[in-house]
RNA sequence: GCCGAUAUAGCUCAGUUGGCCAGAGCACGUGAUUUGUAAUCUCGGGGUCGUGGGUUCGAAUCCCUCUAUCGGCUCCA
């Protein structure tokens, strides 16, 4: 006999051997017929899997993450069954769960496969998890593997197991098809009672584009056919967030294909958001002792060549601009970075005077691949909130630190929370992408890592992602759809200085050179204001809104008492206008909410004898109340927004 | 850049298997109406059906090119 530990801390005693959904079975069928994987010692493993020694155990049902991992990594399997069975000859890549749902990535071998062959896909995948089919959990050797495989015609399956350790290898069989896979899966297909094949996309053999380009399926499954709609729905929900859609509701930004892909256009309400939002960081950087400063949108190829970014992505650039005569080069600026080195060169500094805060809100110009445009959230002409800070050795820490209290003060008044902050270092193993001297890395590195100890900051660190010269803190924010965009950045950088021989004179009298930190809280005001129209459906912050009040008379009498409010409120620095028109109040207040105008004050007899405004905020009746008590709340609310403890 | 899809009026969309002068709602202009919390009524203007080519007696509709957009991949200083 064998003790199994419970999560509420209970043991019972079973056979060596027993399965977790035995054990499930043990408490009662209801259990065992909503289980769908076990965690057994904090590894999760098939349901049938024998355990022969005492063991914590978990049963895993839908709520669990990883719960849903293996029924979604069974369904990419269940599916594989289903494209073999129609499409015979068809090879196969790899088929994860991913976050919503899974994908199984397809060689069709010639075949033509579209959109219009999905539907007959998830009718196949019903009917096979309809039979009932178990999941099958088989031991292989390497040999006996590659020789499968290789009978089968995949060259996809024998490249990973020719990569694989013997002896560790296992096959998952369900119905007709027989995978190589680790596991888990589920016991069987017939818990999988709602499909929908989601689309499909190429996707490169191993994420290497020189490879073969196979074709992508996604798709999401579900134990309920109604947890299948609600997710449609919820889907349809977040289309309707989508900043694409709200930035031409609203009146923000449009492009232009005579313009050029990419490049924003912003219009009037657009650029009245852009101000204030750059109105609101430089007040407080003003309070932090930032410099700001203008630099040109071009910059000398020399420049570039200097701060090693010519050698890096000279090449995936917008290419130099000549001049006519001199044949002189210059590059549209991607970055501020080297403008700023040359100001911070441009007179001789004292240790005393650091460190030295130079902040600019710098349009920058970026080639990025046509394919990969999109929105405001990937553009190839954007605003970085750029700063760069130079600093002594002894003063790297504290600064990195007051620019986490300031990313952090800047997420909480967006109210963005599930913020993640990622510390982005070099490749392990590639480091010729980089740029710079083992020991700077090392430092520059170290610093971050315990600057976020230091804070106590939650962080996740990926390797490989760090900038050329140097490694990062990224703060990344979901979209509507859980796409993943990174806002805020902070940099430590030892080898900028160094390419560009910037020097302080220390107390001793000795040239030092200072560290460089980059940082940008909200990134790109673009990007930013993408992410903040999804997570505010475009209902922006009182303080934020690029019109905060439209003032709508009843009728054409009260015109002239509309515009005496009206005039008063631009008078208190409110953002307001009227609405005269003549159409219907009815008609008014829908075209102006459907603007998202947060605040609309409506004025008929009543308010002109009494000298008081009718306030809706937000679509809600507020009543009415004095024009003076109204300016003094507009003004408490706009406080109380902006004030947050970092 | 790659794979797949889409492109009809300023916007959102109809337009059957190719067949009269291409339609609607909103928006815009006009006249009436003077409105009390999410769409008042009237009349009117507006489209080379994204671009260029091809097939056909005939193309918004079928094929190719290019451009832009959408979903992914790759990339992201």
């Amino acid at each position: 006999m064998i003790n199994i530990t419970f999560p509420d801390g209970s043991v019972r005693p079973y056979e060596a051997g027993v399965s977790s959904y035995d054990i499930a079975m043990s408490i009662s069928p209801r259990l065992a017929a909503d289980v769908l994987a076990a965690r057994v010692n904090g590894q999760v493993v098939d349901l049938t899997r024998p355990i022969a020694e005492d063991a914590k155990v978990e049963l895993l049902k839908w709520d669990d993450d990883d719960a849903k991992h293996v029924f979604w990594h069974s369904s990419s399997h269940l599916m594989a069954e289903a494209l073999e069975a129609l499409y015979p000859g068809v090879k196969f890549g790899i088929g994860p769960a991913v976050e919503n749902g899974f994908y199984y990535d397809v060689d069709f071998a010639g075949q033509t496969f579209t959109d219009a062959d999905l539907a007959k896909v998830e009718k196949k995948m019903l009917e096979l998890a309809r039979g009932k089919e178990d999941f099958r959990r088989i031991e292989v050797s390497k040999a006996d593997a590659m020789q499968h495989f290789q009978e089968k015609g995949d060259p996809y399956k024998c490249e990973l197991i020719s990569e694989l350790e013997d002896g560790t290898i296992t096959y998952y069989t369900n119905g007709h098809f027989t995978d190589l896979c680790r596991g888990p899966h589920l016991m069987n297909t017939d818990v999988i009672k709602a499909v929908k094949l989601m689309s499909i996309a190429g996707a490169y053999w191993r994420g290497d584009e020189r490879r073969q380009q196979l074709t992508r399926i996604y798709g999401i499954t579900f134990p309920k056919k109604s947890m299948l709609d609600e997710y449609l729905v919820m889907l349809e929900e977040a289309k309707k967030r989508d900043h694409r859609k709200l930035g031409k509701e609203m009146g923000l930004f449009t492009f232009s294909g005579r313009v050029g892909m990419g490049l924003p256009l912003w219009l009037p309400r657009g650029a009245v958001l852009r101000y204030q939002l750059e109105s609101f960081l430089r007040e407080k950087l003003k309070e932090q002792g930032y410099l700001q400063v203008v630099t040109p949108h071009i910059g000398s190829k020399q420049l570039y060549v200097t701060s090693g970014h010519w050698a890096k992505y000279g090449k995936d650039s917008f290419q130099p601009i000549q001049t006519p005569q001199e044949g002189e080069e210059y590059l549209l600026k991607p970055m501020n970075c080297p403008h700023h080195c040359e100001i911070y060169a441009s007179s001789p500094h004292s240790y005393r005077e650091l460190p030295i805060r130079l902040a600019e809100f710098g349009t920058v110009y970026r080639y990025e691949q046509s394919g990969e445009l999109h929105g405001l959230t990937r553009v190839r002409s954007f605003t970085q909130d750029d700063a760069h800070m130079y600093v002594r050795p002894d003063q790297l820490k504290d600064e990195f630190k007051k620019v986490i209290d300031l990313i952090q003060y800047v997420f909480k008044v967006f109210k963005f929370d599930r913020v993640k902050a990622q510390i982005s270092l070099r490749d392990k193993v590639n480091r010729e992408k980089y740029i710079g001297s083992e020991e700077n890395w090392e430092r520059a590195e170290q610093a971050i890592i315990e600057s976020c100890q230091e804070k106590g900051l939650p962080t996740v660190v990926e390797y490989g992602e760090a900038a050329f010269y140097g490694p990062k803190l990224d703060f990344m924010v979901k979209d509507a759809l859980g796409r993943e965009w990174q806002l805020g950045t902070i940099q430590v950088d030892y080898n900028l200085p160094e390419r560009f021989e910037l020097e302080y004179t220390d107390a001793d009298g000795s040239k030092k050179r200072p560290i460089m930190i980059h940082r940008a809280p909200f990134g790109s005001i673009e990007r930013f204001t993408a992410v903040l129209l999804e997570h505010t459906a475009g209902h922006f912050p009182l303080w934020l809104a690029p019109d905060q009040v439209k003032v709508l008379p009843v009728s054409e009498k009260y015109a002239d008492y509309a515009k005496k409010v009206g005039d008063l409120l631009n008078y208190s620095e409110i953002r307001a206008s009227i609405d005269d028109r003549n159409e219907t109040l009815g008609k008014r207040i829908r075209e102006i909410s459907l603007l998202r105008v947060p605040i609309l004050i409506i004025v008929g007899e009543k308010e002109q004898n009494e000298g008081t405004v009718s306030i809706r905020y937000w679509g809600e009746d507020k009543g009415s109340m004095e024009t003076e008590a109204f300016v003094a709340w507009f003004r408490d609310t706009v406080k109380a927004e902006l004030h947050q403890d970092a």
